[in-house]
RNA sequence: UGCCCGCUGGUCAAAUUGGUUAAGACGUAGCCCUCUCAAGGCUAAGUUACGGGUUCGAUCCCCGUGCGGGUGACCA
């Protein structure tokens, strides 16, 4: 069955896919693919002093490793495009005319340093910076001779659309219900064309999701104060507009303000959790959950299953807070049940930096490395964090520290590993299962067991006190290393 | 200061639109499992911002207070 739902995200190219607009795109996504609309991408690039050269590219990326994919958009085409604001100034300039020849909208002429001037003095007296008609009182005549003689001056001009008068502007919000908002309330005359010729965020996205036939707009709650600005442009070029929902932002567990760019104490960018090794399919979850909750008591869902199950009313009213714990635990949820292939992919630019593993190295080498990281997995709660398991493994144990001398303090240490090591030199191939069966053969040969037995083993061989399976860490080590581990700690022991 | 919105444990939140012992998850604490750390299992502590109404009965409806947030660009 066809529908006409199709929604959009239109993040402008100024940096690199932030949280806060990765879980507007996320939601923007689940709506369409829900109701089996069209999702659409749409670059709002008018802005062209903050543009970055990547910013688009780096958008869509990131996109793409979320998992996200859509039906329109500016590096796929579609059959309402351009897909960047950029290349559309033709249309614009088309509804500019027109907003102008029917007198909704005007050219002005004040200088950004007498608005700025205006504005400081309106604040010293309390008032709310708004925009001043500059005609206030002129008839018409009057007022085509400033405006020419402002041309003649070389003054550019912007274009202001003209705000109603004691109107009342109002919509039923998909998030927040009924918002309504006094036209007087918007700042005044608010412009819609840029002296260089670009529209404004308030026009263009009218004209866009307008002509791009947008059906709902699921946006940031920080834009509730330009709705009613975007529904008087809907009024006056007569258009009807999509369906609003604004959802409440993210904030800063510790600061209780909104995500904000500068702010240091969160990794805001989806890129550097991807770089930190996080999985793209816990970041999903994690986001979805900011803001929205499923209906039953799990909270661990796929992308496929959210989307079957998203509803739009469960959309949450008031401001969620950021919290990287239970991120951390998500991703570990996630990184129990994905291969060891994956994980160790994602590793690797960390494990080639660190130098524990070199990009030319054999497939023995690499498959050592591969059970590594399957023995590891479950432990970390993203990919970097494999490093610092590996490190021992591989650039050899550091001392071994107090807690491991206390373990080898009791008498019968020193016989498990003699025992152990005359077992591990008859092997004559050692893996883990070997290992396993060697140390139960100890415990039935000599009687001693539990703490006793296991832990000089494997203060012994790996230094620690503390890490994953004995056998398995043993097998990692490698026959002749443990041999020269328990050598070296039977030594130790004998010379007390 | 204007306008708009929100407020359920430390955090995310549920509660068939007034009736529940106020779900569940993260985190925290304890226990179990265990050679250790994790993981896993079990248990515990902890909440309807406050004050008034309306009602037999308010987390839910109304009013006020408080607190928090958003916005106030030729940014988006």
């Amino acid at each position: 069955m066809a529908n006409n739902i199709r929604v959009r995200y239109a993040p402008s190219p100024t940096g690199h896919l932030h949280i806060g607009n990765a879980r507007t795109a996320l939601f923007n996504y689940l709506f369409a693919r829900h109701y089996k609309g069209k999702f659409i991408i749409r670059i709002e690039d008018t802005d062209t002093k903050r543009n970055i050269a990547d910013g688009e590219r780096s958008q869509l990326d990131n996109l793409k490793w979320m998992g996200l994919d859509w039906d329109e958009g500016p590096d796929i085409g579609g059959d309402y495009g351009p897909y960047r604001q950029s290349e559309r100034k033709d249309i614009y300039q088309k509804y500019i005319d027109e907003l102008l020849e029917k007198g909704l909208a005007y050219k002005s002429y004040e200088t950004e340093e007498e608005l700025q001037a205006k504005r400081e003095e309106q604040r010293a007296t309390h008032q709310m910076p708004h925009y001043v008609y500059e005609y206030a009182g002129m008839s018409e005549d009057e007022i085509k001779k400033s405006q020419a003689e402002a041309e003649a001056k070389g003054l550019k001009p912007v274009v202001r659309f003209r705000v109603p008068v004691g109107k009342t502007y109002e919509w039923d919000d998909m998030v927040k219900g009924h918002l309504s908002f006094e036209s007087k309330t918007v700042g005044g005359d608010f412009v819609i064309q840029k002296r260089d010729g670009m529209p404004t965020y308030n026009f263009a996205v009218v004209i866009d999701d307008h002509l791009m036939k947008i059906s709902h707009v699921f946006r940031g709650d920080d834009h509730v104060s330009n709705t009613p600005k975007q529904l008087m442009i809907y009024e006056a070029l007569g258009w009807q507009p999509p369906k609003f929902g604004h959802m409440a932002l993210i904030i800063n567990n510790e600061t209780g303000k909104k995500l904000s760019k500068r702010d240091e104490s969160v990794l805001q960018f989806i890129e550097q959790y991807r770089d930190l090794g996080y999985l793209p399919e816990a970041m999903n979850n994690f986001i979805i959950l900011l803001g929205w909750s499923p209906k039953g008591e799990d909270e661990i869902y796929s992308l496929k299953q959210f989307v079957k199950m998203y509803d739009e009313k469960r959309l949450s009213k008031s401001p969620a807070a950021f919290d990287r714990k239970k991120l951390a635990w998500i991703n570990n949820q996630y990184m129990k049940n994905v291969d060891a292939d994956r994980v160790f992919d994602i590793a690797m630019p960390q494990l080639l930096e660190a130098g524990l593993i070199d990009k030319h190295a054999d497939a023995e080498k690499m498959e050592w490395m591969r059970r590594c990281v399957e023995l590891f997995k479950r432990e970390i709660s993203y990919a970097h964090q494999i490093i610092d398991y590996v490190k021992p493994f591989v650039k050899g144990p550091k001392d071994i520290d107090e807690a491991g001398q206390k373990e080898l303090a009791d008498p019968s240490a020193i016989t498990v590993l003699s025992e152990f090591r005359k077992r591990i030199a008859a092997l004559d191939y050692m893996d883990a299962t070997n290992v396993l069966r060697t140390i139960k053969s100890i415990q039935k040969d000599t009687g001693i067991r539990g703490r006793k037995l296991w832990m000089p083993i494997r203060v012994a061989v790996t230094h620690e006190t503390v890490g994953p399976e004995l056998p398995e860490s043993v097998e990692l080590f490698g026959q002749e290393t443990t041999l020269k581990h328990l050598d070296a700690a039977i030594d130790m022991l004998k010379n007390k």
